[in-house]
DNA sequence: ACGGATTTGTCCGTATGTATC
DNA sequence: TGATACATACGGACAAATCCG
């Protein structure tokens, strides 16, 4: 009871009860880290750990700048994604669907594309280029590979990749990009946009596909070995 | 009107599908942006940020003091699926992106199927020729490809697959597809379905990927002599 | 022609979570 | 553990442009 270890475990255990109590509704917002660590007498490091136990079971949601919030109730997130939405798994299942069906949309992009979206696609790269802040760019990177997936002409296809792009942008999977990004390099990215647009622009569907393939087998990558890192941190 | 979890990829997926409604036409004009942010529950940077995606893709343009209006008819966007799906050409893209997707699916089946699915697969086989009429085997068929895509082991991908198939259940393009089996014959399905086994039960992943490929393949060419045909005879 | 009202575009201060020491 | 620097979000305020009476 005395470990420091125990302090974040009791401040786990008041802050679920907060949590679960009758009158927090879905969204209401929680006071601030610095708040609950006065009240519970404790340091903002045992509070901070005691809140992502709860982020992780799904009961609250932060968000940097805004606040905490409670999440909606567990029986609005039956789905199996939902469990596993914010863990290495989901990332790594994430990126997979991606490169099983983006290099694909590449390739019947690069046959199809009228001419006009290709400027709108280096638009989209300079776009990411500019944005000053994360989740501009982020959304620009969404709207270039929404172009190609648009470029099949096909909107089943179109519809498939909005399925897969909605799971991307999933708060859970948001924060654990975040971290992926902050301990890895941001990478060549850019580059491997580059190299898609000229293959789109040649025409070369073989080459339109394997550029979309190696892109994202570079995120595959990076999120692996964060994964693994993860994974041995547990361990030890 | 409770949407906890805001970002502007959030606001940029409600807001396309706003501006796509029906109702919507060119030139109309839409909610401020203050509106906008007091609809989604978030501020009026990520509304204006999705805003921006929306402006480059030509589907808004905005005027400083005017307003948000929705941009030229976009004609040349692909249709949307409900105006298509009873259509030969909702026929051509359901089987254009089961090609896309299945084969790949398949692949990876190949390379991490456990070993109790095959048997279920077979039984799913050998259902397809049992069956009597054209219902359960369509039922029987449907329910082989999803053993295929859960076999993949990816949730992600197995609900991809589950959008894929829902369309495939569409009324309308049920009847296109009974009218196609009545002018052509039933082909060699069974015998590609064996071969897609055999390939699972070898692990041979580029084998699965070619035999579900060949497999959708030819049911591409079957219905694209019967919709070619179809044109021709609409021509007469 | 004028002026008030409204809207987009821009900036800043404050509040909050994140990361590091 | 505690403290500090940092990035981001939100809301308000203001300017410029437009619309309407």
């Amino acid at each position: 009871m005395r470990d420091p270890q125990d302090c974040s475990a009791l401040a786990l255990q008041k802050l679920r009860a907060a949590v679960m109590l009758p009158d927090m509704a879905p969204g209401t917002r929680l006071p601030t880290e610095r708040d609950f660590a006065a009240q519970l007498g404790t340091g903002r490091r045992a509070i901070r750990r005691a809140l992502e136990v709860l982020e992780a079971e799904g009961l609250i949601w932060r968000k940097r700048g805004a606040g905490t919030f409670v999440g909606p109730p567990q029986a609005l997130r039956p789905r199996p994604w939902e469990t596993m939405s914010a863990s290495p798994a989901g990332l790594l299942s994430l990126i997979e669907a991606r490169l099983t069906l983006e290099p694909q949309l590449a390739r019947l992009a690069a046959a199809r594309a009228a001419p006009e979206v290709l400027p709108r696609i280096a638009s989209c790269i300079d776009r990411i280029a500019l944005a000053e802040d994360v989740d501009s760019a982020d959304l620009w990177d969404s709207a270039l590979h929404r172009e190609i997936a648009q470029a099949t002409g096909n909107p089943l296809l179109l519809a498939l990749f909005d399925h897969l792009n909605a799971w991307r942008h999933d708060p859970g999977l948001r924060n654990l990009r975040a971290q992926v990004r902050s301990t890895s390099g941001a990478g060549h990215a850019q580059d491997d946009h580059r190299r898609i647009l000229a293959a789109l622009q040649a025409g070369d569907g073989a080459a339109a596909e394997r550029a979309m393939q190696d892109h994202l087998a570079a995120l595959h990558t990076v999120y692996l070995t964060y994964c693994q890192e993860e994974a041995r941190a547990h361990d030890v």
